[in-house]
DNA sequence: CCAAACTGGTTTCATTTGTAACCATCGAAA
DNA sequence: TTTCGATGGTTACAAATGAAACCAGTTTGG
Protein backbone atom coordinates (compact mmCIF):
# COMPACT_ATOMS: atom_id res chain seq x y z
CA UNK A 1 0.00 0.00 0.00
CA UNK A 2 1.80 3.43 -1.06
CA UNK A 3 1.29 5.69 1.76
CA UNK A 4 1.49 8.63 -0.90
CA UNK A 5 -1.24 7.70 -2.68
CA UNK A 6 -4.76 7.61 -2.33
CA UNK A 7 -7.62 4.85 -3.56
CA UNK A 8 -10.37 6.89 -4.68
CA UNK A 9 -12.55 3.85 -5.10
CA UNK A 10 -11.96 2.96 -1.64
CA UNK A 11 -12.10 5.96 0.32
CA UNK A 12 -15.16 6.32 2.30
CA UNK A 13 -16.53 9.84 2.03
CA UNK A 14 -16.20 9.44 -2.05
CA UNK A 15 -17.89 5.59 -2.20
CA UNK A 16 -20.57 7.04 0.05
CA UNK A 17 -21.31 9.81 -1.78
CA UNK A 18 -21.27 8.15 -4.98
CA UNK A 19 -23.54 5.21 -3.43
CA UNK A 20 -25.79 7.97 -2.26
CA UNK A 21 -26.08 9.64 -5.51
CA UNK A 22 -26.58 6.70 -7.21
CA UNK A 23 -29.58 5.75 -4.87
CA UNK A 24 -30.97 8.98 -4.77
CA UNK A 25 -30.64 9.87 -8.63
CA UNK A 26 -32.70 6.32 -8.92
CA UNK A 27 -35.39 7.12 -6.52
CA UNK A 28 -35.80 10.10 -7.54
CA UNK A 29 -37.39 8.77 -11.07
CA UNK A 30 -40.26 8.10 -8.94
CA UNK A 31 -41.53 11.15 -7.91
CA UNK A 32 -39.55 12.95 -10.70
CA UNK A 33 -41.70 11.09 -13.06
CA UNK A 34 -44.87 11.05 -11.39
CA UNK A 35 -45.44 14.22 -10.48
CA UNK A 36 -42.17 16.60 -11.80
CA UNK A 37 -40.99 17.05 -8.29
CA UNK A 38 -38.22 17.88 -6.97
CA UNK A 39 -36.13 16.46 -4.07
CA UNK A 40 -36.84 19.39 -1.83
CA UNK A 41 -40.57 19.41 -2.83
CA UNK A 42 -40.71 15.38 -2.23
CA UNK A 43 -38.96 15.72 1.45
CA UNK A 44 -41.71 18.80 2.24
CA UNK A 45 -44.49 16.24 0.92
CA UNK A 46 -42.57 13.49 3.06
CA UNK A 47 -42.53 15.05 5.87
CA UNK A 48 -45.55 17.11 5.81
CA UNK A 49 -47.56 13.21 5.12
CA UNK A 50 -45.63 11.81 8.51
CA UNK A 51 -46.26 14.33 10.82
CA UNK A 52 -49.23 15.96 9.48
CA UNK A 53 -48.39 19.54 10.71
CA UNK A 54 -45.02 21.56 10.64
CA UNK A 55 -43.36 24.35 10.58
CA UNK A 56 -40.69 25.32 7.77
CA UNK A 57 -38.15 25.45 10.08
CA UNK A 58 -39.18 22.36 11.42
CA UNK A 59 -39.31 20.92 7.46
CA UNK A 60 -35.88 21.86 7.42
CA UNK A 61 -34.76 20.55 10.59
CA UNK A 62 -36.78 16.60 10.32
CA UNK A 63 -35.25 16.94 6.80
CA UNK A 64 -31.86 18.27 6.62
CA UNK A 65 -32.83 20.92 4.07
CA UNK A 66 -31.75 23.88 4.45
CA UNK A 67 -33.83 26.96 4.90
CA UNK A 68 -33.98 28.30 1.19
CA UNK A 69 -34.28 24.78 -0.29
CA UNK A 70 -37.70 24.57 2.40
CA UNK A 71 -38.63 27.94 1.38
CA UNK A 72 -38.85 27.21 -2.03
CA UNK A 73 -40.48 24.05 -1.90
CA UNK A 74 -42.85 24.78 0.19
CA UNK A 75 -43.95 27.83 -2.46
CA UNK A 76 -43.83 25.19 -5.45
CA UNK A 77 -46.53 22.96 -2.81
CA UNK A 78 -48.52 25.79 -2.27
CA UNK A 79 -48.39 26.85 -5.61
CA UNK A 80 -49.71 23.02 -6.84
CA UNK A 81 -52.19 23.85 -3.54
CA UNK A 82 -50.97 20.42 -2.51
CA UNK A 83 -50.61 22.63 1.21
CA UNK A 84 -51.66 25.17 3.51
CA UNK A 85 -50.13 27.83 5.41
CA UNK A 86 -51.94 28.93 8.92
CA UNK A 87 -50.54 31.79 10.43
CA UNK A 88 -49.61 30.65 14.22
CA UNK A 89 -51.13 32.13 16.42
CA UNK A 90 -48.67 33.64 19.19
CA UNK A 91 -45.76 33.99 16.71
CA UNK A 92 -46.81 35.87 13.56
CA UNK A 93 -43.44 34.73 11.54
CA UNK A 94 -44.21 31.47 11.97
CA UNK A 95 -46.57 29.43 9.76
CA UNK A 96 -47.98 26.08 10.09
CA UNK A 97 -48.28 23.95 6.86
CA UNK A 98 -50.46 21.37 6.82
CA UNK A 99 -51.01 19.18 3.16
CA UNK A 100 -54.47 20.07 1.35
CA UNK A 101 -56.69 16.35 -0.09
CA UNK A 102 -54.87 16.65 -3.13
CA UNK A 103 -51.41 17.21 -1.40
CA UNK A 104 -52.00 14.09 0.97
CA UNK A 105 -53.44 12.04 -1.96
CA UNK A 106 -50.08 12.35 -3.73
CA UNK A 107 -48.72 11.74 -0.75
CA UNK A 108 -50.44 8.20 0.34
CA UNK A 109 -49.86 7.31 -3.59
CA UNK A 110 -46.13 7.45 -3.35
CA UNK A 111 -45.91 5.92 0.00
CA UNK A 112 -45.98 2.70 -1.38
CA UNK A 113 -43.44 2.98 -4.07
CA UNK A 114 -41.31 4.67 -1.44
CA UNK A 115 -41.24 1.12 0.41
CA UNK A 116 -41.23 -1.12 -2.68
CA UNK A 117 -37.96 0.56 -4.12
CA UNK A 118 -36.39 0.33 -0.40
CA UNK A 119 -37.64 -3.25 -0.01
CA UNK A 120 -36.21 -3.97 -3.99
CA UNK A 121 -32.76 -2.70 -2.83
CA UNK A 122 -32.32 -3.87 0.64
CA UNK A 123 -33.59 -7.61 -1.34
CA UNK A 124 -30.44 -7.25 -3.28
CA UNK A 125 -28.74 -8.30 -0.20
CA UNK A 126 -28.23 -10.43 1.83
CA UNK A 127 -29.50 -10.89 5.56
CA UNK A 128 -25.91 -9.80 7.06
CA UNK A 129 -25.11 -7.35 4.43
CA UNK A 130 -28.72 -5.90 5.75
CA UNK A 131 -27.68 -5.65 9.03
CA UNK A 132 -24.47 -4.39 8.13
CA UNK A 133 -25.32 -1.94 6.36
CA UNK A 134 -28.45 -0.33 8.93
CA UNK A 135 -25.60 -0.73 11.29
CA UNK A 136 -22.84 0.84 10.13
CA UNK A 137 -24.93 3.78 8.67
CA UNK A 138 -26.36 4.07 12.30
CA UNK A 139 -23.19 4.72 13.81
CA UNK A 140 -21.87 7.01 11.45
CA UNK A 141 -24.88 8.87 11.80
CA UNK A 142 -24.26 8.84 15.91
CA UNK A 143 -20.53 9.99 15.21
CA UNK A 144 -21.12 12.58 13.11
CA UNK A 145 -24.60 13.90 13.87
CA UNK A 146 -24.07 13.60 17.93
CA UNK A 147 -26.67 15.98 18.44
CA UNK B 1 -45.97 0.67 12.49
CA UNK B 2 -48.29 2.09 10.26
CA UNK B 3 -48.41 1.36 6.94
CA UNK B 4 -49.56 4.00 4.89
CA UNK B 5 -46.76 6.34 6.57
CA UNK B 6 -43.17 6.89 6.02
CA UNK B 7 -40.66 7.31 8.03
CA UNK B 8 -38.09 9.35 6.40
CA UNK B 9 -35.63 9.03 9.56
CA UNK B 10 -35.30 5.55 8.85
CA UNK B 11 -35.52 5.41 4.81
CA UNK B 12 -32.52 4.37 3.92
CA UNK B 13 -32.18 6.33 0.74
CA UNK B 14 -32.63 9.47 2.56
CA UNK B 15 -30.29 8.53 5.46
CA UNK B 16 -28.09 7.31 3.14
CA UNK B 17 -28.14 11.00 0.97
CA UNK B 18 -27.78 12.88 4.50
CA UNK B 19 -24.67 10.56 5.81
CA UNK B 20 -23.25 11.39 2.43
CA UNK B 21 -23.48 15.03 2.23
CA UNK B 22 -22.98 15.63 5.54
CA UNK B 23 -19.55 13.55 5.32
CA UNK B 24 -18.74 14.90 1.80
CA UNK B 25 -19.37 18.41 2.97
CA UNK B 26 -17.29 18.12 6.07
CA UNK B 27 -14.61 16.74 3.69
CA UNK B 28 -14.62 19.22 1.25
CA UNK B 29 -13.92 22.39 3.90
CA UNK B 30 -9.69 20.73 3.42
CA UNK B 31 -9.39 21.21 -0.44
CA UNK B 32 -11.56 24.50 -0.80
CA UNK B 33 -10.07 25.88 1.96
CA UNK B 34 -7.04 24.91 1.27
CA UNK B 35 -6.82 25.67 -2.44
CA UNK B 36 -10.53 26.58 -3.17
CA UNK B 37 -10.96 23.59 -5.39
CA UNK B 38 -14.57 22.29 -5.69
CA UNK B 39 -15.17 18.53 -5.35
CA UNK B 40 -14.88 17.57 -9.52
CA UNK B 41 -11.34 19.32 -9.06
CA UNK B 42 -10.67 17.58 -6.46
CA UNK B 43 -11.71 14.86 -8.03
CA UNK B 44 -9.92 14.86 -10.71
CA UNK B 45 -6.53 16.06 -8.80
CA UNK B 46 -7.06 12.94 -7.03
CA UNK B 47 -7.65 10.50 -10.08
CA UNK B 48 -4.33 11.81 -11.74
CA UNK B 49 -2.78 11.86 -8.63
CA UNK B 50 -3.35 8.01 -7.63
CA UNK B 51 -3.03 6.84 -11.85
CA UNK B 52 -0.71 9.04 -13.24
CA UNK B 53 -2.53 9.35 -16.57
CA UNK B 54 -5.56 9.85 -17.87
CA UNK B 55 -8.03 10.26 -20.82
CA UNK B 56 -11.24 12.69 -19.57
CA UNK B 57 -12.99 9.69 -20.42
CA UNK B 58 -11.06 7.48 -17.80
CA UNK B 59 -11.65 10.35 -15.21
CA UNK B 60 -15.11 10.24 -15.67
CA UNK B 61 -15.55 6.65 -15.12
CA UNK B 62 -12.92 6.43 -12.19
CA UNK B 63 -14.57 9.27 -10.29
CA UNK B 64 -18.40 8.73 -11.39
CA UNK B 65 -18.72 12.42 -12.60
CA UNK B 66 -20.80 13.91 -15.96
CA UNK B 67 -18.46 14.45 -18.80
CA UNK B 68 -19.40 17.69 -18.24
CA UNK B 69 -18.13 18.03 -14.86
CA UNK B 70 -14.75 16.40 -16.30
CA UNK B 71 -14.40 19.10 -18.77
CA UNK B 72 -14.70 21.64 -16.49
CA UNK B 73 -12.78 20.72 -14.07
CA UNK B 74 -9.81 19.68 -16.21
CA UNK B 75 -10.32 23.25 -17.77
CA UNK B 76 -9.59 24.92 -14.08
CA UNK B 77 -7.18 22.71 -13.20
CA UNK B 78 -4.75 23.62 -16.53
CA UNK B 79 -5.64 27.36 -16.09
CA UNK B 80 -3.82 26.94 -12.71
CA UNK B 81 -0.77 25.04 -14.72
CA UNK B 82 -1.61 21.96 -12.40
CA UNK B 83 -2.13 19.57 -15.51
CA UNK B 84 -1.46 19.25 -18.85
CA UNK B 85 -2.60 17.61 -22.15
CA UNK B 86 -0.94 15.42 -24.35
CA UNK B 87 -3.21 15.04 -27.46
CA UNK B 88 -3.15 11.33 -28.36
CA UNK B 89 -0.46 9.99 -31.36
CA UNK B 90 -3.27 7.45 -32.99
CA UNK B 91 -6.76 9.50 -31.97
CA UNK B 92 -6.73 12.66 -31.97
CA UNK B 93 -9.83 13.28 -30.23
CA UNK B 94 -8.28 11.89 -27.18
CA UNK B 95 -5.96 13.68 -25.05
CA UNK B 96 -3.82 12.37 -22.11
CA UNK B 97 -3.77 14.38 -19.00
CA UNK B 98 -0.92 14.41 -16.73
CA UNK B 99 -0.17 16.39 -13.22
CA UNK B 100 2.41 19.19 -13.73
CA UNK B 101 4.78 19.39 -11.00
CA UNK B 102 2.58 22.04 -9.12
CA UNK B 103 -0.48 20.08 -9.45
CA UNK B 104 1.51 17.00 -8.05
CA UNK B 105 2.67 19.32 -5.14
CA UNK B 106 -0.77 19.74 -4.09
CA UNK B 107 -1.84 16.13 -4.56
CA UNK B 108 0.53 15.16 -2.04
CA UNK B 109 0.03 17.77 0.26
CA UNK B 110 -3.77 16.56 0.04
CA UNK B 111 -3.16 12.71 0.68
CA UNK B 112 -2.10 13.14 4.04
CA UNK B 113 -5.19 15.45 5.18
CA UNK B 114 -7.44 12.67 3.07
CA UNK B 115 -6.21 9.54 5.18
CA UNK B 116 -6.07 11.76 8.13
CA UNK B 117 -10.20 13.04 7.52
CA UNK B 118 -11.26 9.14 6.98
CA UNK B 119 -8.94 7.87 10.24
CA UNK B 120 -10.69 10.48 12.38
CA UNK B 121 -13.74 9.40 10.82
CA UNK B 122 -13.45 5.38 11.60
CA UNK B 123 -11.65 6.76 14.72
CA UNK B 124 -15.56 7.23 16.23
CA UNK B 125 -16.47 3.95 15.65
CA UNK B 126 -16.56 0.34 17.36
CA UNK B 127 -14.42 -2.25 15.31
CA UNK B 128 -17.43 -3.95 14.57
CA UNK B 129 -19.03 -1.08 13.82
CA UNK B 130 -16.28 -0.15 11.33
CA UNK B 131 -16.43 -3.34 9.62
CA UNK B 132 -19.83 -2.87 9.38
CA UNK B 133 -19.88 0.17 7.27
CA UNK B 134 -17.44 -0.89 4.92
CA UNK B 135 -19.00 -4.72 4.63
CA UNK B 136 -22.43 -2.72 3.61
CA UNK B 137 -21.19 -0.36 1.40
CA UNK B 138 -19.21 -3.02 -0.42
CA UNK B 139 -22.80 -4.78 -0.57
CA UNK B 140 -24.83 -1.83 -1.92
CA UNK B 141 -22.36 -0.95 -4.37
CA UNK B 142 -22.56 -4.83 -5.56
CA UNK B 143 -26.23 -4.44 -5.73
CA UNK B 144 -26.31 -1.34 -7.40
CA UNK B 145 -23.62 -1.07 -10.06
CA UNK B 146 -23.51 -4.45 -11.58
CA UNK B 147 -21.74 -3.35 -14.41
C1' DC C 1 -14.44 5.13 -51.40
C1' DC C 2 -18.34 7.43 -48.97
C1' DA C 3 -22.21 8.13 -46.03
C1' DA C 4 -24.00 7.10 -41.61
C1' DA C 5 -23.43 6.00 -36.94
C1' DC C 6 -20.46 6.66 -33.06
C1' DT C 7 -17.15 8.56 -29.70
C1' DG C 8 -14.14 12.13 -27.06
C1' DG C 9 -14.75 16.36 -25.50
C1' DT C 10 -16.69 21.28 -25.29
C1' DT C 11 -20.26 24.70 -25.08
C1' DT C 12 -24.87 26.60 -24.40
C1' DC C 13 -28.88 27.20 -21.82
C1' DA C 14 -32.13 26.45 -18.22
C1' DT C 15 -32.51 24.82 -13.54
C1' DT C 16 -30.84 24.11 -8.92
C1' DT C 17 -28.15 25.41 -5.26
C1' DG C 18 -25.64 28.17 -1.52
C1' DT C 19 -24.42 32.54 0.59
C1' DA C 20 -25.59 36.54 2.21
C1' DA C 21 -28.50 40.19 2.66
C1' DC C 22 -32.90 41.25 3.91
C1' DC C 23 -37.72 42.03 6.27
C1' DA C 24 -40.69 41.31 9.90
C1' DT C 25 -41.46 39.92 14.42
C1' DC C 26 -40.22 38.48 18.94
C1' DG C 27 -37.90 38.40 23.63
C1' DA C 28 -34.81 40.04 26.95
C1' DA C 29 -32.46 43.60 29.22
C1' DA C 30 -31.81 48.45 30.37
C1' DT D 1 -41.03 51.59 27.00
C1' DT D 2 -37.18 51.40 23.94
C1' DT D 3 -33.51 49.24 22.10
C1' DC D 4 -30.78 45.42 20.56
C1' DG D 5 -29.83 40.80 19.47
C1' DA D 6 -31.98 36.46 17.97
C1' DT D 7 -35.34 33.97 14.97
C1' DG D 8 -38.80 32.57 11.05
C1' DG D 9 -38.88 33.04 6.57
C1' DT D 10 -38.08 35.19 1.77
C1' DT D 11 -35.35 37.16 -1.87
C1' DA D 12 -31.29 38.48 -4.79
C1' DC D 13 -27.26 37.16 -6.76
C1' DA D 14 -23.56 34.22 -8.07
C1' DA D 15 -21.84 29.68 -8.73
C1' DA D 16 -22.55 24.70 -9.73
C1' DT D 17 -25.14 21.37 -12.30
C1' DG D 18 -27.52 18.50 -16.09
C1' DA D 19 -29.50 17.92 -20.58
C1' DA D 20 -28.99 18.48 -25.02
C1' DA D 21 -26.85 20.45 -28.92
C1' DC D 22 -22.64 20.67 -30.92
C1' DC D 23 -17.81 20.03 -33.21
C1' DA D 24 -14.16 17.34 -34.34
C1' DG D 25 -12.36 13.05 -35.61
C1' DT D 26 -13.14 7.64 -36.25
C1' DT D 27 -15.18 3.51 -37.49
C1' DT D 28 -18.34 0.63 -40.04
C1' DG D 29 -21.08 -1.12 -43.81
C1' DG D 30 -22.41 -0.90 -48.37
Amino acid sequence: MEQDILELESFLPYRLYRLADTVSREFSKIYKDRHGLTRPEWRTLSGLGQRGTMTATELGEQSAMHKTKVSRAVAELERRRWLTRTPDENDRRVEHLTLTKAGLAAYREMVPLAKAFEGELLGKLEAEERAAIVKGVAALERALGGK
